[in-house]
Order: structure tokens, then sequence, then C-alpha cells
RNA sequence: GCGCCCAUAGCUCAAUCGGAUAGAGCGACAGCCUUCUAAGCUGUAGGUUUCAGGUUCGAUUCCUGAUGGGCGUACCA
């Protein structure tokens, strides 16, 4: 039963009794509670047009309705002419019995059912560690791919990393330096260099096995003990993170494959491209639909070497051929401009680039009493992913990231998160739901045959808390549907705060285990059973674990 | 200069496709624990939604312009 597929057919049939040639009823749930449960502005928009009052014909809508009936119990006109309907209670103890049977699948949609979709994101390349700059997208994908996966996608996961090019030389040369300096501690490091401390520990490993015997050695050693490191580094910052991606995409697969070649011929077949001092250029200027400014650009260095623009267009090729309904890329705003030329490319090439989805998220500054800080344990000044982890832990690290819409720039309160109190928002949300977890673990003494009762009086849930509880709670799959439709989690978050805020108000004034009123307290336990069930479903998506106990 | 993003309470942010009296948290102030977790609840104060126009039954939301901020504007990725 789908309250608003309902109230949506009923309205449109009394439109077109009433003379509107194919209507299109928008519904919407009023802020004010006064305003009923569902309201309609149909009769605002089609009034005009009819050369009717507003109000009038709203009124003459509401008695094509035939009220009341079983889940609508009455209809109101208000304000300039909103259509307010009262949904029934016997509706909602409906809906809570359904949550509590369908439970940890309350809220997953089925309207993505059957279809796929790619995620690639994180995509660090192998030369250091995951720092906190990487922390926005990786907790927003996370929680992108469990949304995307309730609205029915089978999702894949995927990082895009190059280990060959000009940043594996230079970790190669950095290695190779801090390696020399264990026994030269006046060897040059290399002006460009990475500098993290996190290249001298790769060294130290060397020296461990290896004593002095590489001095003279190849590159080749220095690279790969670097990579490794870096990536068995990263991974494992992922796997703190409790990320698993199901594809490591490596870009020099696309050399090996011929697909960079392949692209790169196909420009110049279609007269796409043209050189220039000695490199090939992209006739971007051309291809991008802003044409403001728009320059052309490199593909391929003077040196023969592509830029990144030329891997990027084969990789989102290959993807596109791999036939995905949804290809999403997470970036950060400073990649902001280059997805634009990658897609440009590609459409000029033909291809089609509607089922990419670039979400760009702005910037992250970490505050501290207020102004910006650095923050680093290390000498180097780098404030590592893990180290966040490790020092606010992962639910609200996770949370943080995820709290805000991604297209505003994000302060990040190291204060606030280190806070292990009733300020931290997180803790808001998971005490709700440890509190539930205690009331059910008492319930379980003083009712032990609680588990197997038969049916439930969900009438006896007549309080206004209860039922303003049962109303929120029925809400979630459309809040998953409204958070998965514009890929922003925060939405979830917000919703969260609200069934959380109902359901601490709900236990204040509403004693729920009664051993003299064995009926009712079942009833309320039922309704909280359903809290809990919501609850860890949204931290489920959020990606953010629901403890029993705090 | 040009492009993208942003501007809402003292602070950090919400606000359904353009909806009704713009909401939360923190901070401030005043209350509530011998009863299921006080990491909680109740109340008060706090706003010309940066500014100026436009579109319409209705604008925080859409359009134009201004101001202020972030990011970008490489033969780096």
């Amino acid at each position: 039963m789908d309250i608003k597929q309902y109230v949506t057919d009923k309205i449109k049939n009394a439109l077109g009794s009433l003379g509107v040639a194919e209507p299109s009823v928008i519904l919407e749930r009023p802020k004010d509670t006064a305003h009923g449960d569902i309201s309609c502005n149909a009769a605002m928009m089609y009034a005009k047009k009819l050369g009717r009052n507003p109000k009038d014909f709203a009124e003459a809508i509401i008695e094509q309705l035939a009220l009341p009936d079983e889940y609508i119990t009455k209809a109101a006109v208000a304000g300039p002419g909103f259509i307010n309907l009262f949904i029934s209670d016997k509706y909602y103890a409906t809906k809570l019995a359904e949550i509590n049977e369908l439970k940890g699948n309350f809220g997953r949609l089925n309207e993505n059912a059957g279809k796929s979709a790619n995620l690639e994101w994180v995509s660090a390349n192998p030369t250091g560690e995951l720092h906190t700059g990487h922390g926005r997208q990786t907790a927003l994908g996370k929680a992108i791919a469990n949304l995307l996966e309730w609205t029915g996608y089978k999702v894949t996961r995927e990082y895009y990393y190059n280990n060959a090019g000009k940043q594996m030389d230079n970790l190669a040369k950095s290695v190779y330096a801090r390696y020399r300096q264990i026994f030269e501690p006046e060897y040059e490091f290399p002006e460009d260099g990475y500098a993290g401390d996190y290249v001298k520990e790769i060294a130290a490993i060397l020296e461990k096995e290896h004593g002095d015997t590489l001095i003279d050695a190849d590159d080749k050693i220095f690279r790969e003990a670097g990579e490794n490191w870096c990536f068995k580094s990263i991974r494992q910052t992922l796997h703190n993170f409790g990320i698993t991606h199901d594809i490591f995409f490596n870009e020099s697969s696309l050399y090996e494959s011929g697909k960079i070649t392949e692209t790169l011929e196909e420009f110049k077949k279609r007269g796409l491209s043209y050189e220039k001092d000695g490199a090939v250029w992209l006739k971007t200027s051309e291809l991008l639909k802003n044409k403001k400014d728009a320059a052309d650009k490199v593909i391929v260095k003077a040196t023969g070497e592509p830029t990144y623009r030329l891997p990027d267009m084969a990789y989102h090729i290959d993807k596109v051929k791999r036939g995905y309904d949804l290809i999403i890329d997470i970036f950060g705003a400073d990649h902001g401009d280059t997805y634009k030329e990658v897609l440009a490319g590609m459409e000029g090439l033909g291809y089609d680039t509607s089922k990419i989805k670039v979400i760009i998220h702005q910037m992250v500054t970490f505050v501290q009493d207020g102004k910006p800080v650095k923050m680093s344990k290390r000498a180097d000044n780098v404030y590592t992913l893990n180290d966040l982890i490790e020092d606010i832990g992962v639910d609200v690290t996770q949370f943080f990231f995820v709290m805000r819409s991604a297209n505003t720039h994000l302060e990040f309160d190291i204060a606030l998160a280190r806070e292990q109190s009733d300020k931290n928002p997180v803790f808001y949300l998971q005490y709700a739901h440890a509190r539930i977890c205690s009331i059910l673990r008492n319930a379980a003494e003083v009712f032990p045959e609680y588990t197997n009762a038969g049916s439930i009086n969900y009438s006896l849930l007549s309080s206004p808390e209860a039922i303003s509880l049962m109303k929120i709670l029925t809400v979630f799959p459309e809040t998953v549907a409204s958070a998965a439709a514009t890929f922003e989690p925060h939405k979830i978050i917000t919703y969260l705060n609200e069934v959380a805020e109902n359901y601490h108000r709900f236990y204040h004034n509403n004693r729920v285990i009664d051993a003299d009123a064995k009926e009712l307290s079942y009833a309320r336990l039922k309704l909280c059973e359903a809290a809990r069930i919501v609850l860890k479903n949204g931290f489920d998506i959020i990606g953010i674990s629901a403890p029993e106990r705090m």
C-alpha cells in the first residue's frame, strides 16, 4: 500500500471529471502538522487555466474525492488554495507492521532493480598515503554507493590509478635519496621529491632487508618498494574506513590494450586534433559547449607522452562500453573543470555521455576554536586520513564528511568531532539507537513472552508523540528515493535527526514498559522496534555503526 | 579577465520540482533525574534569507546585475 500513489490517483480522477485533461499531480508533506499529512497544490495550478477561483476549485476537487474513505479521514482547503489531506491512524498502523516485518529491508526500493551502476572514487595514485584532503570524497563515495544499492542498483565500486609516469619516477628517486641518506646524511634530496616521512619508512625497510647493497641498484626496486608500500597503506586506510573496491583499474592497461592510441587516432581521423609546436592539441575550443574563452588543450606532449586527458577519455569510453546504466565520478572542486573537457572529447567521438554523472564536492577547511588549523602530527605537516580516523573514530569521520551538502564548502570542526559528548551530532543519533536497544533488553526480562506475541493492538498508540513518531518513520523510503535521486546522502542525516528527535520525545512522555499494561507495552515496544529499524537502516546507508550500548 | 561553486540566526548548516508562520545543532538564558540510558527532554531569546531589480497567485529557491568568499584557468593529475 503506497499512500502517495493512492492519493495521486484519486486526485487525478477528480481533476479529470472536472475537465482537466491529463492532469499531473504533485504531492507534498507539509512542514506544519496542522496542515495535514499530505498537501496538494493542484487547485492553484489548474484554476487559472479554467478561469476559476483557486479556493472554489479546491472545494470542487474535494467534493469529488468522496471522503472520508478507508485511508483519508478528511480534506480541507487552506491558504491560497492548498488541499490538505489527513491520513487515518489505521494506515500508519499498517505501515508500522510492515516496517517490523521488512526489518533490514524497509526502505530498500526496487526502482532501479536490474540496473547497474559504476562508482569511481578515491583514485589516488600510489605515491603517498591518503590524507585528510581525500576524506570528503572517500566518505561521500561510501555513502553514495550504499544509497544506490538501496534503490536497487547493482553497484561496482571502482578505483582508477596510475602506477606509471613521471610521478612514479619521482617516488623512486625520493625513496632512493632517503635510502642513501641512511649512509650519507648529507646526500641531497631531490627538490621536487616527495617530502613525506613515509618515504623514510620505505627506505628504512629496504635498509633492513638489504643493508647497503642497493646503493648502485636500479630505480626499479625503489619504485616497486614505494608503490607497494603506498598501495598497502591506501588499502589499509580504505579498509579501516570500511570500504572495499571491486575493481582497481590500472591506467597503464589502457596503453597495453592500445586504447590510448585508438582514441588518439580517432581524434585525428575526425579532424578534432592537430599538431603544433611538436604537441598534439585537441580542439576543445570547438568541442566545449561554453565557448567563451575556451582554449585548445594538449593531449600529447612534445615528449610523446599523453597528458592526463587522453587516458581519462579512453578510460571513460571503456566504462561506457562496459554498459552500465549509470556511471558516477566523484572529484574535488580542484578538479572541477577537467571533466568537461573529457566529456566534450568523448562527445566529439560520438559517445553517449548521458549516463555519466560527475559529482563535484567543494573543499574542506579544518577548524578549531573558530580558526583554520593545519592538522599534523609530524614534521612533514601531513595529516593522514588514518590519523584522523584514529583521532576521532571512523563513525565520526564518516558522519562529519557526509553531513553537509557536497556543493558547499565544508568546515570540519575538529574540536567538536573529538567531543565525546552531547555536543557531537553523531552521538545524538547513535544514542537514540542505543536507548531503544536498552529498552528492548529490559522488555525481554519483564515480558519473556513478548517475542511470541500474537496480534498487536496498534490503535493503543494514540499519544501525540507516538503518532508523530509513526508518521516520520513511514516516510523513510521516500527519503531514500529523494536522497538517491540527487546523490545527496546528507538528506538521510537530516531525516534521521528528525527520527531521533521524535523518538526521544516519545520516550520522555510515554513509558514503554509497564508490567500492569501489557497490551499497551507491546504496542509501544513495536513502535520502538520500528524506530530502531529505521535508524539502523539509515546508519547503514550513511556508513556508520549502530551501537547497542553507549 | 573568464569558468564552476557558494552567501540563510552570534557560529556551523537544513529547507520537498517555486509553496503556507524559513527550521535544527552549537553557543546564551530558565527549568526537568529515588521510575525503561540526562550522550536525553521542556521553554525563552536570536532573521529585511548579502544588496538592487525582474518573472507570478506565491521566490531562500528561477532570471539579470552588483558585492563578498572558495576552487580552477599547465605540454601536472
